[in-house]
DNA sequence: ATCGGTGCAAATCCTTTGCATTTCC
DNA sequence: GGAAATGCAAAGGATTTGCACCGAT
């Protein structure tokens, strides 16, 4: 099941390279819906079917995050960050802080990704 | 927004507290429908609509959690705590963390809840 | 020629919502 | 009595999937 490196079974598409290149260039979080609109403009023929498909692989290759906030988002960046959500306009803001001190706790099994949410209202809706 | 005491507004349904009781009890972290048909039991005629719209006021009032980790799950136990996600079995396990060390990295915007997610294989899955 | 990836559209699944009815204060 | 909650069913939205076709090896 696990990808091996001698076949040559995983291909590259021009669809998969375009769509991870966004992902690193956006300082933003896009909804697959999102990326999907993003992506069009270099590819306009490109299908939100085959973009759910390559997010769901680029997730379990580990090369995105994927964010489970009220919305679905994507997220390049797989250094050790969470997120906070503000409950009223739902931006999503990086935080930086280290997981490796968390996943120490951890016991009941081997942790491969680390996810941390902060929901709260930002300082941006707080001042309205 | 936040619920007036004086006002009277917010009614205590046999069916919410039956919800709220069996999240109590369930040492699990059940999903939507599990609850539903966990209900059921006592309240053979309650809708899977009404569990939705209870399940929603209890998170928005902070009495329980709401999961989202591949699929959406709800526990009980607003106590400070993590979840370990297993991608094999979509077991979930509780994981007892500091928050606060966390939410102090937060400047962003005034942080009302936090949630850790870790994911991986667990000991369990791991052993066969 | 083969086999994975794509586009398209239909199907699926989860969740929300409108509305008539019931329930609780 | 009247607001709020419910049950039911329909609607909505996000994601997945089946299938014929395309493109790279």
């Amino acid at each position: 099941m696990v990808t091996n490196k001698n076949s040559n079974r995983k291909r590259i598409t021009p669809q998969r390279q375009v769509i991870l290149n966004y992902l690193k260039k956006a300082d933003c979080h896009p909804t697959a819906k999102e990326v999907h609109t993003a992506v069009e403009e270099d590819l306009p023929r490109i299908s939100l079917g085959t973009v759910y498909r390559n997010l769901k692989e680029l997730v379990e290759e580990g090369k995105i995050q994927k964010i489970a906030g009220e919305e679905v988002r994507y997220d390049w960046n797989n250094s050790s960050h969470g997120h906070f959500i503000c409950k009223e306009c739902e931006e999503v803001y990086d935080i930086s802080l280290n997981c490796e001190d968390l996943i120490e706790k951890v016991q009941v099994g081997e942790v491969e990704t680390c996810q941390v949410y902060f929901y709260g209202i930002c300082e941006d809706c707080k001042d309205n």
